[in-house]
DNA sequence: ACAACCTTGACATACGTATGGTAGGGTTCG
DNA sequence: CGAACCCTACCATACGTATGTCAAGGTTGT
């Protein structure tokens, strides 16, 4: 049949078999089997897995961060979660007087400002 | 003045000293430092730490990938090129019979498949 | 000035990621 | 059938993440 098996893939697609196991393992690469559970890798698998290598060694992360990528993209909740965290991410100001940042700081953000007025609390209280 | 320092905040937004430096030197939480080179933690900052730790938590991940997701939305380069990685992923079958299997991928991934002859061609094409 | 607190840097541990091996035991196909 | 290849399950190493702790030295505020 036309489809590699895993050493034919590895030579072929610059993973070692060792990886090549190593990233189905991981989620990110699903793979047909034959009826006696050898992994087939068909023209398909193996463009995938070369963009892969190109990916990864060209912006410079793993599968954990690719992995999470995904989860991102199938799972809104986190998503919107992530965004909102980086929404309220403040403007960073070069350098505030030792005075004034506090109130550069309420000027920016008075909705987290209250919704932190239990801190308010802490830091009157002390 | 009304911020608070690294022992304090520490005691406030549940992360301990140590990992509020961390937290600095991971890049995703800029501060306000004193003339002295005190790290100086006000309501803003409070806030960002504890809602840092739900979302930590929450979705259970780490730093790491919170900083991948801060790259992917900086960086259109990056995320296109992700994007662009999840988008071919191919439509995954239950179970291809040994002798079918092939040709499901040939039909359903024409592209990619003249592509993977000679990934550059596409580049050149463009 | 002085006690209390902060800074950076280094060492240490525990777990995760990336990768290479090896062993015992099936699968393929000529 | 038999050589060549694959599978899963480990062991091992090297580096990254997360976290604690300690030492030497500077900052703060009374």
């Amino acid at each position: 049949m036309e489809a590699l098996t895993i050493n034919e893939a590895a030579r072929t697609s610059g993973w070692s078999p060792r990886m090549l196991r190593y990233i189905e393992g991981s989620g990110l690469l699903e793979l047909p089997r034959s009826p006696g559970g050898y992994r087939l890798y068909g023209p398909a698998q193996l463009q995938r897995l070369r963009t892969l290598r190109e990916l990864l060694a060209r912006f410079d992360f793993g599968l954990a961060e690719l992995g999470f990528a995904r989860r991102l993209r199938s799972d809104e909740r986190l998503r919107g979660a992530v965004e909102e965290w980086f929404e309220t991410e403040p403007a960073r100001p070069e350098h505030v007087a030792a005075g004034d940042w506090l109130r550069w700081e309420q000027e920016k953000h008075q909705a987290l400002i209250a919704a932190a007025a239990d801190t308010h609390d802490l830091l009157e209280a002390a």
